[in-house]
RNA sequence: GGGAGUUUAGCUCAGCUGGUUCAGAGCACUUGCCUUACAAGCAAGGGGUCAUUGGUUCGAAUCCAAUAACUCCCA
């Protein structure tokens, strides 16, 4: 058989994930296994694949193999969200380039436009996430606005209304000029900026003193409606009762005194400005100052603004910063940094804006999702979270929820006006789930019967989103379907921290709303990749790798070994390509194991020797104890660690020791029973590997299986390693394991020896080792010694031997007899070296000893460890002093 | 401004309730090897005052306090 000296992944990846797809191993229904349930973060409908997004998934896609392995019915669900702002940001410019504004389509022109984009150009990242070995169920890929989901929040909205959680009023939000909506205030995003602090001039009305005010910002002097002081301002108290006129607007405004006041700030005068400051806002009401908004939707200014009407805020800025220079009315302008908010998705530089818009009540909701956290009914990993997580819910504020956009999941509330008894007219809201259900409503309710409006805009993304859990399985629409009482709640959420409160927060309180239960059990928080210099990996500063580019260089396996062996949970990951070189060292290590072992002649007849019987024992022994851990690691979520402890196992265990344990020599054959052991043990260790590594591993896998007839080579076919079973851990003995270690020291002595003799590995070496230790060496491993270390003979002698030199194994006293002269000199001085150690040691440990409260103090246990440290460091000594006499003769 | 976290080898990180020679791993590095599986490799090595200072203790990387630096979140 001739197999190609190195690995290339290309072909077999490609060749396997048609495969699996094909077999549909990837897709669940419910049945009588337990479900384990994962659902995809969506990605941006937008949104091509970063680095982010390679680990979350390489993440989700290794518990979800594993879980299968493990005998679970895993389902993970793709899926994407319709990101209302980036994608009708997107549609508008393309309708831009082809010449079509926006203002100029209808709701439903732009809409059609907005689908057309959405199935051209969306969902590129699902396509991708292909080439990663992403084993989702394709069938149900989902997406925020298909009918299942959209329906689902249109009656989440009106359930939420009827219930009094969702209301309608005026308030203060963050507005995003560009976007031309609300957003919440978790999309708002604090930057710091080096901006300016200006002092302006406030005469007094009628007395040509003046107070300074300082502000950062010139251009809202026009909304100005009053100017307030610390009412215990010692500076301020002759202001009382007075007015100031605003400087350049000529507008006369009371002086308040208000204890909001920072005196410490600018000059301890604030000027106020209700209409575009949510601490102005607050104070206008409770001063009953009058409200003057100077803003259009687009950050220009409308015609409050005066003579700079229709000017853009920032010029604005500039502009009457100019004038007020000329007039005089500025005392100083100062450096100043300050925290700007600025829209997510936009960049742009929010406004605060007085508008009517929808909310969620958060403060029942938020205390139910807080108390499943703390009590540990969904655990967090890493658990530091927890704390901004509680922090976050106990300072909640309501969610606005509406945007004033076209796509996305338009609000179901229908207006329409009428007389009241008094004969007022006034305008009523109805919600519900359409057109249809609004006009009964009406007609029941106000006896109306005439034209509704529906409300023009749409839901937040995120109020789709945090349905996900739930309404993937279609748990709103039909609460007992057997799909959401079979997969529901899901087991893992794999996430970034960064949506912590976008999302993780929200789907905890839209499960406990509407399941009663929580979405997930547990949560595990990845770092964010950054650059080696340790920057946040964006498309404006060009740093990221491309994805796809690295899988075609690294292949899909190398890069998630690569991702994940430098990504405990929780910690950022500084990301750099050479890390993928390690993953594809490794392929290419274990194809080289298979070409190794598929190159070896099998012979029926040949007897198993005591070597090799100890060789597979020692192997499965190891494999047993390494379970152990590996299983550990998962139940703690340190897939890291469980990597790496298998890349031990496979490179180090297996093919540096075990292999060269059992590898026949050249031109010899291997007896079938020690064949057959080996091909058991490589076939499980890929299925260790498979949820890391998935295509290699079923390539391997499909290698070892047993072709030599028809009949089995169809059977193998149709297989698949994701089929198997995934070895569990069993009782395995320690004693065996030390034995060996001990075995891999006298061979690693050995081999130390030559090379620092300058001695070819080629040169047989014999060896002695000093009996009469407690521990000894297991003789059954003498074969293996001599076949590794390339030993002649091995003899157990009761005292020193001349003419050779010596090192320890424990307590073990080693000689290797040289044909060639010892450097005396240099023995004396490796042995004195040595002596020194064990001498300070010992007295390290004397010193324990001779320390009557921990002879008394410590446990018995940590006493008898120490006592036997004392006797093995007096052998020790012992036996190096006596080699050093045996030099100086 | 408020809160959280981090600091261990050149790099990235383990190190659970203090006690095994506890100072670890991988990568990188050094030396010698193209030894018929693999140079994307083999073998053997070197490398750290556990951020600093003080305290608790028979005993501290581990617990406590202060300091410093960095990171993140919130306003």
């Amino acid at each position: 058989m001739e197999i190609a000296s190195k690995y290339d992944p290309r072909a077999v990846e490609e060749k396997w994930y048609e495969f699996w797809l094909e077999k549909k191993l990837f897709h669940s229904e419910p049945d009588h296994r337990k479900a384990y349930t994962v659902v995809i973060p969506p990605p941006n409908v937008t949104g091509v694949l970063h680095m982010g997004h390679m680990l979350n998934n390489t993440i989700q896609d290794v518990l979800v193999r594993r879980a299968r392995m493990m005998g679970k019915n895993a389902c993970w669900v793709p899926g994407t969200d319709h990101a209302s702002i980036s994608t009708e940001a997107k549609v508008v410019k393309m309708l831009a380039e082809k010449g079509i504004d926006k203002r100029s389509l209808s709701r439903d022109e732009f809409l059609k436009y907005a689908w057309e984009w959405k199935e051209k150009y969306g969902g590129i990242i699902l396509k991708q996430l292909r080439k990663l070995g992403a084993s989702c169920d394709w069938d149900r890929t989902a997406f925020t606005m298909d009918e299942v989901r959209y329906e689902s929040v249109i009656r989440v909205f009106v359930d939420l209304y009827n219930k009094g959680l969702i209301y309608r009023g005026a308030r203060m939000v963050n507005w995003d000029p560009q976007a031309l909506t609300a957003v919440s205030d978790e999309e708002v995003i604090y930057k710091e900026s080096h901006g300016k602090l200006f002092y302006l001039k406030y005469f007094v009305e009628g007395e040509d003193k003046y107070i300074v005010v300082a502000t950062t910002r010139p251009e809202t002097i026009m909304g100005d409606t009053a100017v307030c002081v610390h009412p215990e301002d010692e500076r301020y108290q002759w202001l009382k009762g007075k007015r100031v006129v605003v400087p350049g607007v000529g507008r006369v405004v009371p002086i308040i005194m208000d204890e909001y006041v920072d005196r410490e700030f600018g000059t301890g005068a604030l000027k106020i400005t209700p209409a575009h400051d949510i601490n102005d806002y607050n104070l206008g009401l409770k001063h009953s100052l009058d409200s003057i908004n100077i803003f259009n939707d687009n950050g220009t200014l409308n015609d409050n603004g005066g003579k700079y009407a229709g000017m853009d805020r920032f010029a604005c800025r500039k502009a009457i910063m100019k004038d007020l220079e000329e007039a005089g009315l500025v005392e100083k302008t100062e450096d100043y940094v300050n925290k700007v908010g600025h829209s997510e998705r936009t960049d742009a530089v929010i406004e605060p804006k007085l508008s009517t818009q929808w909310f969620v009540k958060m403060s029942e909701i938020a205390k139910k999702a807080l108390e499943v956290v703390e009590d540990g009914k969904i655990q967090f990993h890493p658990e530091k979270f927890k704390n901004s997580y509680r922090h976050w819910l106990e300072n909640i504020k309501d969610w606005c929820i509406s945007r004033q956009l076209w796509w996305g999941h338009r609000i179901p509330a229908y207006y329409f006006e009428r007389k009241t008894e008094n004969g007022d007219m006034r305008t009523e809201i109805v919600v519900a789930l359409n057109g249809e259900e609004a006009r009964k409503i009406a007609a029941e309710k106000y006896g109306y019967s005439g034209e509704l409006r529906q409300d023009e805009d749409v839901l937040d993304t995120w109020f789709s989103s945090w349905l996900w859990p739930i309404s993937l399985f279609d748990g709103i629409r039909n609460p007992d379907n057997e799909e959401i009482k079979y997969y529901y709640p899901t087991d893992d959420l794999i996430t970034a921290p960064d949506i912590i409160f976008f999302w993780v927060a929200r789907m905890i309180m839209a499960g406990e709303e509407y399941r009663d239960e929580v979405p997930f059990r547990n949560v595990y928080f990845t770092g964010i990749v950054r650059d080696k210099l340790g920057r946040k990996m964006s498309k404006s500063l060009g740093n990221s790798p491309d994805p796809i580019e690295l899988i075609e260089k690294y292949g899909a396996d190398g890069v998630r070994m690569g991702m994940l062996l430098t990504a405990p949970a929780g910690n950022d990951l500084p990301f750099d390509e050479s890390i993928c070189e390690q993953g594809r060292n490794f392929a290419n290590k274990i194809w080289n194991a298979l070409r190794l072992v598929k190159g070896w002649a099998v012979s029926d007849e040949l007897q198993q020797s005591a070597e090799n019987a100890v060789s597979v024992e020692w192997m499965e022994q190891r494999m047993a104890c390494v379970l152990e851990e590996i299983e550990k690691d998962f139940d703690q979520y340190r897939l890291s660690e469980a990597l790496m402890s298998t890349y031990k196992l496979v490179w180090d265990d297996f093919c540096s020791w075990y292999l060269e344990m059992v590898k026949p020599t050249y031109g010899t054959p291997i007896d079938r029973e020690t064949y057959d052991a080996t091909i058991r043990i490589f076939e499980r260790l890929m299925c260790m590997l498979h949820p890391f590594m998935p295509f290699i591993t079923e390539e391997i896998w499909h290698l070892l299986q047993d072709t030599s007839s028809k009949v089995k080579e169809d059977l193998v076919a149709q297989s698949s390693i994701m089929m198997q079973h995934m070895p569990a851990s069993v009782f395995f003995d320690q004693r065996m394991l030390d034995d060996c270690d001990r075995m891999r020291e006298v061979i690693a002595g050995v081999r130390n020896l030559r090379n620092s003799k300058g001695l070819s590995p080629k040169e047989v070496l014999d060896l002695y080792v000093v009996k009469g230790d407690k521990e000894g060496f297991n003789p059954r491993f003498d074969g293996i010694v001599k076949k590794l270390g390339n030993v002649g003979k091995i003899e157990y002698v009761e005292a020193k031997v001349d003419g050779a030199i010596s090192f320890m194994v424990g307590t073990t006293e080693c000689f290797v007899p040289m044909s060639q002269n010892i450097d005396v000199e240099a023995e004396r001085k490796k042995l004195e070296e040595e002596l020194k150690y064990a001498e300070g040691f010992l007295a390290s440990v004397m010193k324990k000893l001779g320390n009557e409260k921990f002879v008394n103090g410590a446990p018995e246990k940590v006493v008898a460890v120490e006592r036997q440290k004392k006797a093995d460091a007096e052998t020790k000594i012992a036996a190096i002093k006596a080699q050093l006499e045996q030099l100086a003769k």
